[in-house]
DNA sequence: CGATTCATTGACCGGGATCAAGAACCGTGG
DNA sequence: CCACGGTTCTTGATCCCGGTCAATGAATCG
């Protein structure tokens, strides 16, 4: 139990228990250990796999032709990679880690059996991409319209946002083990900048890290630095429902 | 016949004649004529019909807490706006018109019948999904890395690629009727800084723009400048089908 | 305990924003 | 046909955010 793939998709729709144990069953069987910094899989290859991550943390990126490194998404516990794998001949960008993870391996037929069979969970998954991509809507105003100070608050509180929802966040801190050029990679500043930039928010009393471990000391003070609106995760059920695991998880953020 | 729609979700695979007359009738069916400037739907509402763009052009776009504009995509004619919202409560942006468009109305419901009974019409607005997400995650880079030059010409490369693909370009030049203004809340960038772009472009003989009437003199330049890179559009059955309608369009070009 | 990666600081520079003012281009009505 | 008010486009002057370069600590790891 404690799956995070059904954690993160029934931050849509409560699955039936029998949907639960499959997509368990399947994300238990072949995975991967990962350390930081490896690919789980290529711009330009095609996996027979689709992968979920487990645990730890990996990220959406693309080399350019500079050689600079353009992260566009983060993927947290529970996040599918490549789900739509078997739709496209390649992957148009790569996906690797940024901390030690797991990685669980589906076999490409097996997810499509799943998505034709069980309705709920094709849903689940459709309305993932839909998520992602309000994500990657954001992004673009992040990255288009902010200001630097603002575009790296955004990105820790979506961060601790994502985490609370998939339930990998205690009260006071979580591990975010990302380096200062990561987050320079993820926000299109240079690190010296970046850095700049954390030690402001440190200042004001905002953020707190030490090593790996953050801390998020003034929630409403990070959501207001970082011009906040959470309408784009579809959180809905979640904030409809106040009782909901996701709910009592997200409490006071959204 | 030359249904945009069908146009468009042929770029990925070819449909059976039922499937096309299907998607003919759909978007035959109900339309609405509007003018420019309008919305298509607005962020926050629900609509129970799904919107296609028959002709014209549109865009996502999202208004910020600044009084601002944001475009995160345009729209071409044969795109859906909001092929998913049967799957959300409530669109987490907006859509409107840039010039005078014809929009198609399909039903929820229709829409919701024809994805279960019809797999090839799914499959390809799955497709569709994936590229639209593509054309973000390219957007992400465009607007965080590339200096304002090549993004501008990246980004009228990327129409005249699209508009290509769909059918209404021709070999000199096409209706992009959009300001400055516009381009300036898709890039980022002020609307001065644009205008300053764009001379740099026609000095270098690279396009040429009369009115709403633009023309690429030199799209191999043009795409130079914009440093392009077309995997992400996964035009892939076109490129390895030269004998194709799409292939025959885009020749050249990617 | 060297070696390499990562965080931090300072000096300087430049791309693009901002502000402001004209010029060209509308559609509209007299 | 012309006069008009309103967009849109263009140009110039100035400023500032964030990039660049470079050097020094701090931390992690064989």
């Amino acid at each position: 139990m404690d799956n995070p793939l059904v954690m993160k998709l029934e931050q849509f729709r409560r699955l039936p228990d029998e949907d639960r144990r499959l997509l368990e069953d399947l994300t238990s069987g072949r995975q991967q250990r990962l350390g930081a910094r490896e690919d789980v899989i290529r711009e330009g290859e095609h996996s027979p796999d689709i992968h979920i991550v487990m645990s730890g943390l990996a990220c959406r990126y693309k080399i350019l032709a500079n050689g600079g490194r353009q992260i566009m998404a983060f993927l947290v516990p529970g996040d599918p990679c490549d789900a739509e794998i078997f739709i496209l001949k390649a992957m148009d960008h790569s996906i690797g880690t940024l901390a030690p993870s797991v990685i669980a391996a589906i076999p490409g037929e097996t997810m499509q059996e799943l998505l034709l069979s069980r309705p709920g969970i094709a849903l689940a998954f459709w309305w993932n991409t839909l998520q992602d991509e309000g994500v990657l809507r954001e992004r673009i105003i992040d990255v288009g319209r902010r200001d630097a100070y603002s575009r790296i608050a955004f990105l820790i509180y979506e961060i601790l946002l994502r985490l609370r929802a998939v339930g990998v966040v205690g009260d006071t801190g979580f591990d975010f083990p990302v380096t200062q050029t990561d987050l320079a990679d993820a926000t299109g500043l240079t690190p010296v900048h970046v850095n700049r930039m954390l030690q402001r928010l440190r200042e004001e009393g905002l953020i707190v890290a030490e090593g790996r471990r953050w801390t998020v000391t003034d929630p409403a003070g990070l959501r207001r630095a970082a011009e906040y609106e959470a309408s784009y995760l579809h959180l809905d059920r979640a904030k409809d429902e106040p009782e909901s695991e996701v709910g009592r998880r997200l409490k006071g953020l959204i």
